[in-house]
DNA sequence: TAGATTGTTAATCGATTAACAATC
DNA sequence: TAGATTGTTAATCGATTAACAATC
């Protein structure tokens, strides 16, 4: 599967290159040495030249880093040359705040169907997407050969959605809710914990006025 | 400003503890081992051993944890034995999303006032708040000491406005626009990056395929 | 008491940083 | 060529795991 295993650290850090260095072709900069681009990043020049050595040099000794070659190759490597069929599962607040998000669009997520088991919601249309039963979720999925699903349901359906993508032949799980999934080998999940980073600031705030 | 310091790491995994033992608490468990709690939660039982010790000795020999107990001491640790003054400042999609939901309250997030610099949206009431114009910001944050801002205003506005709560004294910001912030000294924050964490998804998504 | 399980020290593992030879 | 900066190895630092004495 793979030559050597690169660490999840490292990955972590790729989409931070990759916008750092889109924001640096906005601005029209060509090429970026690691010590320049450790001031506006925040990671050591070091840190920086080992993350991209991982996967290739990608820069020249005295010149540092073609800012638009390195840009390419990170979009690769983060697989973001393709595009990705996606369905949202829930049409609660933050299932439509992401079906209304339009970032997604440009970075290739083609939103392909709304998912509720509230009839209340059916037929609804959402940014262009029309809100559909959730009897119809694996199907639709098979049927469209969906990548991708943004599930943000409520806590108590959380896992047993989960089966039903795994079962149709979803490749990765984007879980806006508050439960680890438990999900078939071979199908990849990212979390977002909004409660648990929540809790996470809320500690440091108390430890400031300390 | 704190006897020993202890590490980020430490401190994210403290809201997962603090998740499981609601949940072992509802189902009416009153005592676990670290050993078992490694089960359901997926640290080794090692981990869990350091991460509590860090606190104190919350433990009993030859009998484990108890779970209510432990609960309160984390939630104590985290901070989530007081109430926090929020305000959402972007009515967008993510903070009307975040203006909705309701686990914010059952954990005393007590949701004072929502901001937007659109004139078209002054004045609309989002789940019993209403939008006020930005202006407002600074003097409302000072007169009713609010604790922490939700930041979901757009790219291009997200470090003023940072700047702003700073100023305004604001004690923590939840950030959800794609930007690094550079808050003043004191100010906490912890940021949700979607795009970021999409895109670690996407690059193992496509690991697995290969 | 015997058994179970913590608290804590020591060992290991992995990630970050430092250093510098290679080279553009 | 001289200067700059990478690629890469070695050193350091920190976090996780293993082990076990303490003790409930």
């Amino acid at each position: 599967m793979n030559e050597k295993m690169i660490s999840v650290a490292v990955i972590r850090r790729l989409p931070k290159y990759h916008r750092y260095l889109s924001e640096l072709m906005d601005e029209g900069v060509d090429r970026i040495s690691s010590s320049n681009l450790s001031k506006i990043i925040g990671f050591s020049a070091s840190q920086i030249r080992q993350d991209l050595n991982n996967f290739g040099g990608f820069g020249q000794q005295g010149y540092g880093y073609n800012v638009k070659a390195l840009h390419t190759e990170i979009a690769n490597i983060l697989g973001l040359n393709r595009h990705y069929k996606t369905v949202i599962v829930g049409a609660g607040n933050i299932g439509k705040a992401l079906a209304k998000y339009s970032s997604f669009k440009r970075f290739n997520f083609d939103l392909m169907g709304i998912f509720d088991n509230d009839s209340k919601k059916i037929g609804n249309v959402i940014n262009g997407v029309e809100v559909m039963e959730d009897d119809l979720l694996s199907d639709y999925i098979k049927k469209h050969n969906i990548d991708i699903a943004f599930l943000c349901t409520n806590k108590t359906s959380a896992q047993k959605t989960a089966d039903i993508l795994c079962d149709s032949g979803i490749k990765g799980i984007w879980n806006f809710t508050p439960v680890d999934l438990d999900l078939k080998e071979g199908v990849v999940a990212e979390n977002i914990h909004l409660i648990e980073n929540l809790f996470t600031l809320t500690y440091f705030l108390n430890q400031e006025s300390k």
